[in-house]
DNA sequence: TCACGGAATATTTTT
DNA sequence: TATTCCGTGA
């Protein structure tokens, strides 16, 4: 029901108790207090989620006092808007946005108060990794300790660390027990990460959780005048927050108590990274007047698909409060389908989805998930050899991309010049400048205590290198020159374009991002702030995906991790790879609690599918990583009985 | 010190 | 697929 402006429909007009079922209309005409809402699978959770807020507004509330946070970018504009659209114009001045924008926005206000700079820099999870790398390398483990963590595994081991409130001993001792003998080295690279991200004004993502909360609980002037200003509270996915997000919400909301969660604890597939599903309970504990509301109808699903899903969940060992059922007709088996090899499941999935095309269902009405982002790779060659469209969604990240974190580089030094990661970046671009030369570039503009300008004056040893010369005069002329974020970008890109064709191959491609990039810039007229929103908000377009979107082939395939497809539904899924040992993976197989988030995951997964349902699994793979070789089913699906699930045998490809 | 090439290796993902 | 790591030669 998509309305134009024109149209919208006006608060007193919305048809509560026609568009909502018992338990969604219940939710939304709660009133005051905290409330909790379980929403299974396909069960109208944003609906629902929205209509409160409609509701709120049309009872009187200020759109304004109304705040809604989320996990993601994308559940958070998908509210906002859908909010929008059923009420009027109002609803776009509610605040809301993920945790980490709201902290944010916050925390620049308050800089001082927790000893930083109001100009510090945000790290995304690749700066953060390079920074770690940096570190590893100048104070690195002693030769002697034997294998070293990657920096991604350090940056895992960190933010798991923070996010799960645990010291990095546990973290280690539990997940990691093989690094234990370099375990010194690790906390020394720990240490140094910290005092540098405090020295040089630098917050990574879990520190704009981390300082939130700080100022709340140490500054009661902020966290008072906050909650005033928020008298209602809505939280959505509330089963992938983690403790650091539970307690935001619990000091922001306990004063008035307007609190409104909702999340589903069967769909809980975050745990790796520090969310904790039991935050749904503790909520209840933590306002013990909490009315809760169960949403159990799914309008997503045909009943054979649920009665699988509900007994996929029985054989968790945490038993689920809720039963979904649904109205829908319909009464075809979901489908168990083993082939031969991966090719063959490849094979089968193109040959199936063909069929179904034929039947009328658009390609972009069937997706294909997996457990893992490198599972699909065969089944993109086949797709390719076979001309079906497909778009890969997950994986790509426009903003993550290094031509772009490059450009960026130059901009970041010029708002905050301590920001060792953006100098060591642009520094490395140029020719002849390597780790050491870097370094001692930044130790002596450091030493001229004078902005980015430093590097214009400061004293750089060794012969004259006549790419740095070019460097100091891109920084001479945006010094002399006040510009605005578009020009500063320009400038830049001339300066970067010639080491850019230099280093890639594909940089026709790379330019048009750039490009993208400049025009992202107009809109802005203070660079901080771009800065900030490309860190937090960053678009993720990149110009050759906008190109082929708009045009010709607009139905394609998705093929989607599992996780990625969370909140999604398509009329034919296809679970690829449903063989123990990857779904579940080997990974998960020692430790009961990962293992029972490998069952949701599987779960979450069987829910996307509202008609057609197939699982494939190749028989005999052999696991590189572990030397096993694979010939069961996923242990999820395997004992169900056929009356439940039907079995193929795709033997003829 | 730096650049480059080839090999190895891989959960999952958002901010 | 894409990134990262390591070793070698300049």
């Amino acid at each position: 029901m998509a309305l134009s402006k024109e149209e919208t429909i006006r608060p007193d007009r919305i048809d509560y108790t026609g568009d909502l079922n018992e338990a969604q209309l219940e939710a939304v005409e709660y009133g005051e207090g905290p409330l909790l809402i379980i929403a299974g699978a396909g069960s109208g959770k944003t609906r629902t989620l929205t209509y409160r807020v409609a509701r709120q507004v049309e009872r009187g509330v200020p759109p304004k006092a109304l705040l809604l946070l989320t996990f993601t970018r994308k559940a958070a504009q998908e509210m906002l808007r859908r909010a929008a659209e059923l009420l009027d114009g109002r609803c776009r001045q509610v605040a809301g946005g993920t945790f980490h924008s709201f902290a944010h926005r916050v925390l620049r206000r308050h800089a001082p108060r927790f000893g930083f700079e109001t100009n510090f820099s945000i790290l995304d999870r690749p700066d953060s990794e390079n920074l770690l790398a940096m570190i590893r390398k100048e104070i690195g483990p002693s030769p002697k300790s034997g294998s070293f963590p990657r920096k991604q595994t350090l940056m895992g081991i960190f933010s798991r660390s923070v996010n799960k409130e645990r010291s990095v001993e546990d973290v280690i001792y539990d997940d990691h027990p093989h690094l234990l003998p370099v375990l010194e080295d690790i906390l020394a690279v720990y240490e140094e990460y910290r005092r540098r991200k405090t020295d040089d004004g630098l917050l990574d993502y879990d520190d704009l959780l981390v300082y939130l909360k700080r100022l709340l609980k140490e500054h009661p002037d902020i966290r008072e005048r906050l909650a005033a200003a928020y008298r209602i509270i809505l939280v959505d996915e509330y089963q992938d927050t983690n403790r650091i997000q539970a307690e935001i919400v619990y000091l922001l909301g306990s004063g008035h108590r307007n609190v409104t969660v909702v999340g589903d604890d069967s769909q809980s597939i975050y745990s790796f990274r520090g969310a904790n599903f039991q935050n749904i309970f503790d909520f209840a504990e933590s306002f013990p007047e909490t009315k809760i509301v169960r949403l159990e109808e799914n309008y997503r699903s045909i009943q054979p698909i649920l009665d699988l899903t509900n007994r996929i969940l029985d054989e968790a060992d945490r038993k689920f409060t809720k039963t979904l059922f649904t109205r829908n007709p319909g009464n075809r088996l979901p489908v168990l389908v083993t082939t031969a090899g991966e090719n063959a499941q490849s094979r089968f999935v193109v040959e199936t989805l063909l069929e179904r095309q034929r039947q009328g269902v658009c390609l972009r009405d069937m997706a294909v998930l997996f457990r893992a982002g490198f599972h699909s790779f065969d089944l993109e060659i086949e797709l390719s050899r076979e001309s079906i469209p497909f778009v890969k969604v997950g994986g790509f990240k426009f903003m993550e991309s290094a031509h772009i974190k490059d450009l960026l580089a130059h901009m970041r030094v010029i708002v905050n010049p301590l920001d060792r990661i953006s100098w060591y970046r642009l520094l490395l671009l140029v020719d002849k400048v390597g780790p050491k030369t870097a370094q001692a570039v930044y130790s002596a503009v450091y030493a001229e205590n004078a902005g980015y300008t430093g590097l214009l004056t400061a004293a750089l040893k060794g012969p004259v290198n006549s790419g740095i010369e070019r460097l100091k005069n891109l920084f001479s002329v945006l010094d002399a020159t006040p510009m605005g974020v578009a020009q500063i970008g320009e400038a830049v890109l001339n300066y970067y374009a010639p080491i850019l064709q230099r280093a890639y191959d594909d940089h026709p491609r790379r330019l048009r991002d750039l490009q993208q990039l400049l025009s992202i810039m107009e809109r802005y007229t203070d660079l901080e702030s771009f800065l900030s929103d490309m860190a937090l908000e960053p678009p993720n377009t990149s110009a050759d995906d906008t190109l082929s979107t708009s045009a010709d082939v607009e139905d394609r395939l998705v093929l989607s991790t599992v996780h990625s497809a969370k909140g999604l539904e398509w009329d034919t899924v296809f679970v690829i790879w449903a063989l123990d040992g990857r779904f579940p993976s080997v990974h998960s197989m020692q430790d009961e609690d990962q293992l029972e988030e490998e069952l949701r995951l599987m779960y979450v997964a069987a829910t996307r599918a509202k008609k057609h349902l197939y699982f494939t699994c190749p028989m005999q793979s052999y696991d590189r990583g572990s030397g096993m070789l694979l010939t069961r089913p996923s242990r999820f699906i395997d004992e169900i009985p056929e009356s439940l699930l039907a079995r193929w045998q795709a033997d003829l490809y």
